[in-house]
DNA sequence: ACGCAAAATTGCGTGCACGCAAAAATATGC
DNA sequence: GCATATTTTTGCGTGCACGCAATTTTGCGT
């Protein structure tokens, strides 16, 4: 957080290096996925098909579903923080996040929507999705801090968290819902926009969110 | 949750019996673990020590960590709804959520507090143990919308994980703390109560709180 | 008391995550 | 350019979680 504002200097080998392998593992585990279900995945072909060792995957990602999750989710958290620092000043805190975090979700992205499909068809892909919105939270944290530097660094954690943690909710919900889609006839229409559900989930928190802001 | 209220019939003997060797194997990985530490113990120990075989330990506790936190963290959580409920009508929501929670944290408890210790001195344990909040949650949201049937489903399930939330930061940072505490000299004042706390870190939501209960 | 259905326990096999220490790759000072 | 320190990769070994199917235990109706 006392990076002040380091510009991110000259990538090194090393460092471009390590982000070539992430992104290598990172793609080859989530189109081996989609090519055969997430089951019939072992993690010794995610490794081979990227160059590395079994082990030096485990270096990466903690576990398969990280590795296949990682690449969908996990890059779009970064811009949150920014998100709510780029809104006008004039506006509260609480539509400050609650539009940076439903923006988040708002454009349909760089990935196929097969991968949304399959993460939420597997419950085990499914809670690793949801889990990985807590990297928001700490970037979050700060972003608040900076626009309302009287809210403290307790209250702010908190209400990263809290944010957080309605983004789960609703992401749960509405993944639990999508998860069947495929059943009866072609009117497979999606419960509700994505955006609206987090905006739902979010609007419990405003008060809070607002009353810090003093 | 539409049990209504179901007195727990005459607990079958099934039912006996499955709590029986839970207990067993709570007790048993607890024991062990403070003889002789954590990472000293091997499940295949705990389950002879509770008498089943290895496969069973793991029907019921799906981890190491679990089965030695869950004894010293679990069951404290089903009180929170009732403690909720108990609080008078008279009283906002969010005083109510507080105490009910600053509650469970705030009596020694019925555990030797060598636990804790062991607990915050391990990382693997901490974050286990914090993650056992999320007990809370569910049985929380039905307390709230018994309390206020006004709030709707989405808002106390969202309420009562941003509750959860707030929980796990507070924990985090008091064992944090906690944890390097026979560092120096006999000097070792914890550096706040645990119930001051979980206190501090609830009081940014209480706004939401309220705000809901109208 | 008996027998059948439901549920729990068990053993086995498999895949996985991770600690550890050696080896390879990369940065840094001279 | 070369030697050295730091970081990353790798292989190996260990312990663990879990799916599956057979076996034992419990519940309940007759």
């Amino acid at each position: 957080m006392c990076d002040s504002d380091a510009v991110t200097d000259p990538p090194t080998l090393r460092e471009r290096k390590k982000r070539a392998t992430r992104e290598a593992l990172q793609a080859a585990a989530l189109r081996l996925a989609l090519e055969r279900g997430p089951d019939n995945v072992r993690v010794e072909e995610i490794a081979q098909a990227a160059g590395v060792s079994t082990r030096t995957y485990n270096n990466y990602f903690p576990s398969r579903e990280q590795a296949i999750v990682a690449g969908v989710a996990a890059d779009r958290a970064a811009g949150v923080a920014a998100a709510v620092l780029a809104r006008p000043a004039g506006v509260g805190l609480a539509d400050a996040v609650v539009e940076a975090v439903v923006g988040l979700y708002a454009d349909p992205g760089d990935q196929p929507p097969a991968a949304l499909l399959m993460i939420a068809a597997s419950p085990t892909l499914r809670d690793c999705y949801v889990e990985a919105v807590t990297t928001f939270e700490e970037p979050l944290a700060g972003a608040v801090t900076t626009r309302c530097p009287g809210v403290g660094p307790l209250a702010a954690r908190v209400l990263a968290a809290a944010v957080g943690a309605a983004a789960r909710v609703a992401l749960r919900q509405w993944l639990h819902g999508t998860g069947e889609v495929p059943s009866m006839a072609g009117f497979v229409v999606p419960p509700a926009p994505l955006p609206d559900f987090v905006r739902a989930a979010l609007l419990p928190l405003a008060p809070a969110l607002d009353a810090a802001a003093s």
